[in-house]
DNA sequence: GTTGAGCGT
């Protein structure tokens, strides 16, 4: 069965439908190392998602210029999660901002900036709907982590609630650091960069932004699949410059894990290192 | 500035 919008649903006009093959053949194939390098967690999916490029050479239009978008009409109950959740926007980043973003992929139903019922004030969240669950999950691996349009800032992007549990796109423990001392221009990207050149383990690294301002906060996290390198950064990585200043690093408090749920803390009490298993007790000088 | 994370009319 091919997959097709559902009847009622937000029809994609054939315009933007025919624009999109188009629209694609205008992505330069000058692909930055900076994309490359992202895509690596892309490959474990199998879908090779053309990245978002020319943010800082093609300008968007203002919003007055836009037009307006319905949101929010899907088909609910099919099981299928199509919505994705944004955070950390702006005030001034509304539906149509959000939605001639997306509109690159051909896929996207709807976008909702989520404002407050009294102020009418952007809340700083919003929600966006795409045709299917891939062309969503396509989107959370394309677009997640990499610069806003006209913004200082990174898309960040998760499944909406509903789904948040299912679609884990990470596997495997990973190993935070905490690093502080972070120059302001620092990003989620330089500051994972700075780590993988050295230790190719890394999986990912965000620098914390004060949601008001969408500044960087100074401070960070690396995270690392891999115990003995994260062990190794926390000494060798220290001091370190990165951008302007030199980094300060330390062990990260343990936060939940990105999924929202909720690990058991179990007995994991084994680990058995090489044979480290027949040394008894009696052979151990107290 | 120093420990993230925020989910709906």
């Amino acid at each position: 069965m091919m997959q097709q919008p559902p009847p009622g649903g937000v029809a994609t006009p054939p315009s933007m439908a025919a624009d999109q093959s188009q629209t694609q053949h205008y992505q330069q194939q000058q692909q930055s190392q900076t994309w490359m390098m992202m895509s690596q967690q892309q490959q474990q999916l199998g879908q090779p998602v053309p990245p978002p490029s020319g943010w800082n050479t093609q300008p968007i239009p203002p919003p007055s210029q836009m037009q307006q978008f319905p949101a929010g009409s899907a088909a609910a109950g099919s099981g299928e999660i199509r919505s994705l959740w944004i955070g950390d926007l702006q005030p001034w980043m509304d539906e149509n901002y959000l939605m001639n973003i997306f509109a690159q992929t051909g896929e996207v139903v709807s976008a909702k900036v989520i404002r407050n019922k009294q102020t009418a004030l952007p809340e700083g969240y919003g929600f966006i709907e795409f045709v299917s669950q891939a062309a969503a999950e396509r989107v959370l691996q394309s677009y997640n982590g990499v610069p806003m349009p006209n913004s200082e800032q990174n898309f960040r992007l998760n499944w909406a609630a509903l789904g948040y549990g299912d679609k884990r796109q990470e596997e495997g423990p990973d190993y935070t650091i905490f690093v502080g001392d972070l120059a302001g221009d620092v990003s989620d990207y330089l500051l994972q960069e700075t780590f993988k050149v050295v230790y190719p383990s890394v999986k990912g690294a965000k620098v914390v932004t004060d949601r008001t301002t969408g500044r960087s906060k100074g401070y960070g996290f690396v995270r690392f699949g891999n115990e003995t390198e994260q062990i190794r950064a926390m000494t060798e990585m220290n001091g370190i410059y990165c951008s302007t200043r030199a980094m300060r690093i330390g062990p990260a408090a343990n936060k939940k894990p990105f999924t929202g749920q909720q690990y058991q803390k179990g007995h994991q009490e084994a680990l058995i290192l090489g044979g480290l298993e027949l040394i008894s007790a009696e052979m151990i000088p107290l």
